[in-house]
DNA sequence: CATGAATGAGTATTCATTCAT
DNA sequence: AATGAATGAATACTCATTCAT
């Protein structure tokens, strides 16, 4: 029997957290079909009755990893300031941030599409799914509406229709069987020239004309 | 005398399709997670003892319906006989067809998801998924480059790159929040715009210049 | 699917004999325990139906296994003719052939041991094993009881005691860690010379004084 | 912050010898083919995913029961100070503590006997059972050969043969039809004579000369 | 707050046996 | 006689959740 009182114990909010980022660790590794109360516990270093007073249930700890992605989500987008470039610019920085995450958050990724899987049938997933998602595309929309405002797209690119393939292009390279970075870079140029976007600048990571 | 348990009796397979096909439907209402063998034979109209006589275990079950699904889609594309049309007209006709699954056969693509997710933790049904997959990315690189040759697209535009932005868009229907048919049609007259594909002919489907 | 036809077979008795046969292999294999009926008839080159028509359940199969048992055991001692031997011959000529038996077909022991053990609960088994038992000690009893008469063994040999001595020395060297025969020969010394048996012919193999 | 899954609990350990009890009682009930989880958790009295929580599977259960008999069996000889006895007293205190068990506690033996079936075919449990088995055997071979040394023995008997015949004989009066004791203690007053042993002294309960 | 222990309702799989052909 | 197919009843094991301390 070994002693358990250890009092330097997060508690509260800092305990969720722990349990969020565990959780959000395991649905990376391996899925939500694997996910077991158990192991979030033993990942967050306590004990399953005690994850369970903190999050009362399963579809709790489905909400509070919802709510975990959108916070990291939302302070990610915020974390960029993008006042006074121009939309051309800004889509490449998209773009740059997309394959930042790609190549070094990807469990975020992970995660997110887990979550829209599952929210394909649990309406409640759903919910706390769209704002994200809808966030992200109408972000897009805006970019792309006043790029052709502007000129820096193509004239008769449609936003709306412009968005689904951008960020369907973009979650695609995800599928591809190639996983290397260099495919994607070819897609993010292809995009550039679809939606008629001049060559990038010389600073910009996409490079790649 | 010769041991005689040869599963690839007539009965045995048509036993197989029901319980396969038992199992998609399961899997495109309720996701893998919720996928229960009982379910399964009771759907198919059989008792689990004997669900699991012709298919042994929920691993064979699995290959069970990646066979199955690769049966229908090589069998759907080869419904289609496309010789003396152009790469425009096929790329059309690709649309068309995406979007006839997409309205009357949706089923196929939640399962098709469902594969893909469980794929990305398991080699087994990854190595059944990739052919599919694969076989699809390349038919679209084929058409695009053939296109680019001909003069049907962009002169610029980059077969494989296209190939992902292509799917990858119109698998992003699917995952856009407008279930409507209108947003795909915009999405695919955005698609021929961005891969310099004139205006369809009038007998198209797809037509929404 | 393919054609079963072979009317090469061996009906009725044979192939009861031949059930018999693999189900002593498999008990002497993996035990009791592990013993199902689907395996059986797989070694015995036939479907479970139709071994299930030739013996219609498992509690039959046991009795089956019991009256094989005992019918070999029969066989095997008819089969070395005693006549004109002394107690004492006879005695050695028993551990001989137990010392043959345990060296060349010791799944016989083996069997036998897992039905000893399975009668303890199934009076059926009870009643198939015990003639077997009960024939094998009485036999020793009657050679020990002659040899005390003729002289050849202790005068004050108890031949009740000394037969459970002398079958449970033999079936302990067995358990013995030791499974050469060198253990089993030190032990046939022993009980020769603990019954007062003079030392044994040169002829004999259990030669060891 | 320490994980605290410590099964060494005080509690945990009483519950864990309570399903070994349970176990044992079913064993020597029922045999090992007959050992249901269910059974020997409503016999301890609990749930059977209590029981799981303390005894994780079968083959644990196995071990535990293994661990259980080894420590009575260490006990029950621990509990019999021998000091300063001869070494034909002490053959006698033997075989008078295994007429004890074999009257009163012959569920030990039977136990014993299921382990050392199932022994032959499970490594773990032939590692488990063989210290046991060793200890007994060689404790009997150190009488033996202190007996023969002091006189109290016949000189020619060997010690490492004479302890498989003592050992087979006393467990071959478990086997023999007859299952009183009187047929046991014409065994082992057998033994003494075959062993060069004098007749007991009145006071021990053996005597029946 | 924290934890060891407990539990009900499942979950895939096994197996002897039966049956239609 | 023989077999492929079918099935009811079990069986070990799992898991989210609860509860006493």
């Amino acid at each position: 029997m070994i002693a358990c009182t250890d009092h330097n114990t997060p508690t509260g909010d800092r305990r969720r957290a722990a349990i969020a980022a565990a959780a959000r660790a395991l649905i990376a590794e391996r899925g939500f079909e694997g996910l077991r109360t158990r192991d979030i516990a033993a990942r967050a270093g306590i004990n399953v009755a005690t994850m369970h007073y903190h999050v009362p249930s399963k579809e709790a700890l489905v909400a509070l990893v919802a709510q975990s992605l959108r916070d990291d989500f939302i302070a990610q987008h915020n974390a960029r300031p993008r006042a006074g470039l121009s939309a051309g610019e800004i889509l490449r920085l998209e773009i740059a941030d997309f394959r930042e995450t790609r190549e070094h958050n990807i469990d975020l990724f992970r995660v997110m599409a887990e979550m829209m899987e599952k929210a394909r049938r649990d309406e409640n997933i759903a919910a706390a799914m769209r704002p994200m998602q809808g966030f992200w595309h109408r972000q897009i929309v805006d970019i792309l509406a006043r790029g052709v405002a502007e000129g820096d797209f193509r004239a008769d690119l449609d936003p709306q229709a412009g968005a689904t393939i951008f960020l369907g292009a973009l979650i695609g390279t995800m599928r591809h069987p190639d996983p290397t970075s260099a495919h994607f870079d070819r897609v993010a140029a292809e995009i550039a020239r679809a939606f008629g976007l001049g060559p990038s600048q010389p600073a910009l990571p996409v490079a790649k004309a």
